[in-house]
DNA sequence: AGACACCTGTAT
DNA sequence: ATACAGGTGTCT
């Protein structure tokens, strides 16, 4: 479920209620969930903060400089309680937490068991494939049109939609992000992703500078599962312009959006506003 | 680049 | 019964 909006939100809700907070007890519930370095006890650590790169969620527990890194994939939730938890079905980690004598409880709630959570030593973090071979962060100052086209030259030849999606070109965006970017910029789906003018790729970085900043201002987008550390919903699932929205007008010009498979995932784009032919109508007359 | 795997729930 | 879902890792 969760893009780098819905991760950035959970950060966000969670790192006041939890810094400062110190583990008392750890329940793995499910095999396979949660795994810890064999050097490594998690009891006894206290959360100094919480990052977020790409997708991934990072607590720093001090002391010893040990990381808990976290990926959410589909359907994985925190839900943080000043009670002790009733555990439900899906619930798979539980923390207990202590304060200044007062407790808390930290659970891991992830229905299709997609997600994962790793402690290990911070200096290792850098061994987790997938963390490891991250792109840039599209929200930091250093990301522009330059570096979004170096990043999409190399994947060349395929698909721009497959190149947003992988997280080795750029860390963050997912189906919906990628789709609300591309229709933003006016930039087909199908384009190949190295074949974009500098003009194109400054305006496609911009926009996926000003969706992410939008989602994250709206608390993240909620279409079933995801909610933030609080269990509660966010609301840019009311300002999608094509996720979702195939076969239904789009909002800019009327034709209907086309929905379709590219790079193995359902895409939504709007034929007219993101032509597949690299503006047809600007281009100058053939000339040979 | 594509198929499939990992899972469960929901909608048709 | 079948299709599909905010993701990614592995194998053709």
């Amino acid at each position: 479920m969760p893009e780098l909006p819905e991760v950035e939100t959970v950060r966000r809700s969670l790192l006041p209620l939890l810094t400062g907070w110190t583990i008392t007890a750890v329940s793995s519930l499910t095999l396979g969930v949660l795994s810890i370095d064999p050097s490594l006890t998690l009891t006894g650590l206290t959360i100094k903060t919480i990052r977020r790169r790409g997708k991934y969620l990072l607590f720093d527990l001090i002391p010893g400089a040990v990381c808990m890194v976290v990926h959410l994939r589909m359907t994985g939730q925190f839900h943080y309680l000043d009670q002790p938890p009733i555990l439900q079905k899906h619930d798979h980690v539980l923390l207990a937490l202590e304060r200044a004598g007062s407790l808390a409880w930290l659970v891991y709630h992830d229905t299709r068991r997609f997600g994962r959570i790793q402690v290990l030593p911070a200096g290792e973090i850098g061994r987790l494939s997938g963390l490891a071979v991250l792109g840039p962060e599209p929200l930091v100052d250093s990301f522009n049109g330059d570096l979004l086209a170096r990043r999409l030259a190399r994947r060349q030849k395929t698909s721009l939609k497959a190149a947003l999606l992988d997280q080795t070109v750029l860390a963050g965006l997912g189906n919906i992000y990628a789709d609300e970017s591309l229709f933003a910029a006016g930039i087909s789906p199908l384009r190949r992703a190295g074949s974009l003018s500098p003009a194109e790729a400054d305006r496609l970085a911009d926009i996926i500078r000003r969706v992410l900043t939008a989602a994250i201002g709206c608390r993240g987008t909620s279409i079933r599962d995801y909610v933030d550390g609080l269990n509660v919903r966010g609301h840019f699932q009311y300002q999608l312009q094509v996720y979702g929205r195939g076969g239904q007008p789009c909002l800019r010009c009327g034709t209907p959006l086309v929905r379709r498979t590219i790079a193995g995932r359902t895409t939504c784009s709007c034929p007219v506003c993101q032509p597949d032919d690299p503006s047809p109508s600007c281009s100058p007359p053939a000339s040979d």
